[in-house]
DNA sequence: ACATTGACCTGGGAGC
DNA sequence: TGCTCCCAGGTCAATG
């Protein structure tokens, strides 16, 4: 489900309303995610209050005087803000209460995401320390692209979806920005011009910043932090709508498997 | 260093 | 209605 937007609609969401807010309890009712919660959550976090909330890839980062509270939303994920005494659904894994009358309630059918506690410096987590900058900062620009793409052999939709090149471009976004660059997905990474990803690059963070006004994307479960789905659906050129008139050509959107993941595209308005 | 594949889970929809 | 099969927004770990 949740992609760099829908990430960024959440963190956006949830600040105002935890920030300089004090932990009175963590429930956790299912520890075992991508991988097991750590036991001592409650113990940590009883007490302290956020001092600031974050993004970094698609990572939620809370923060507090003593460590940081590393959230990921996987495939499934959604973090809500509720009143306590809400009546816990099925998948409502962990509750992370403030105030004693309101909490954070992280929901994840797949059991993908993650909740992870640490006190290191954030940057030299091992989850986070390898990862390529921020598609919407300024050091992601044609020239970094183009030079980390040389010499590599994989297609130009795996390369936008390694984190070690550019974090936050998931599936979705990965071919609607290569549609909007008109780059087609299979194009090998390494042999593509500097002309042609200056375009990507522009389109990657065209595509993302429009996605993060409409609050997301929801296909089929993404719910913000009020509960309300993300509106960028309506605009998606080409993801999940295979066979469909291209908004441009008119001429039907094709379908294609990449690394058992689906890439949609143009064949004509794309090359 | 790079490329590829499997693994982790549940739910929804298609097809029979 | 119910069964089976396939697919889904992520990304780490293991293997070549």
């Amino acid at each position: 489900m949740p992609e760099l937007p829908e990430v960024e609609t959440t963190v956006n969401g949830i600040t105002p309303l935890i920030l300089q807010q004090k932990v009175t309890n963590i429930i956790i009712r299912e520890h075992q995610l991508r991988w097991p919660i750590p036991n001592e959550l409650a113990k940590i976090l009883k007490g302290k209050t956020v001092i600031s909330v974050a993004r970094r890839a698609k990572y939620i980062l809370i923060q507090f005087k003593h460590g940081t509270l590393i959230l990921h939303l996987g495939m499934s994920g959604n973090l809500r803000f509720t009143d306590k005494k809400t009546q816990v659904a099925k998948h409502d894994h962990v509750d992370i209460i403030f105030n004693n009358t309101h909490c954070l309630r992280y929901h994840d059918p797949r059991r993908f995401g993650a909740i992870l506690w640490t006190n290191e410096n954030i940057e030299q987590h091992k989850l986070i320390s390898h990862l390529g900058p921020e598609p919407l900062h300024a050091q992601f620009d044609v020239d970094y692209l183009y030079k980390r793409s040389r010499k590599r052999t994989i297609s130009v939709k795996q390369f936008i979806m390694d984190s070690k090149v550019v974090v936050g471009v998931g599936n979705i976004y990965a071919s609607e920005s290569l549609y909007l660059a008109g780059i087609k997905p299979t194009r090998t990474a390494g042999g593509i011009s500097k002309a042609r990803y200056l375009r990507l690059c522009n389109a990657i963070k065209t595509v993302l910043n429009n996605a993060i006004a409409q609050g997301g994307t929801t296909l089929r479960d993404f719910r913000n932090s009020d509960g309300k789905p993300g509106y960028f659906k309506q605009k998606l050129n080409v993801y999940d709508r295979e066979g469909l008139s291209c908004k441009n050509c008119t001429r039907p959107i094709k379908l294609i498997t990449q690394n058992n993941r689906s890439s949609y595209y143009c064949n004509f308005c794309q090359c």
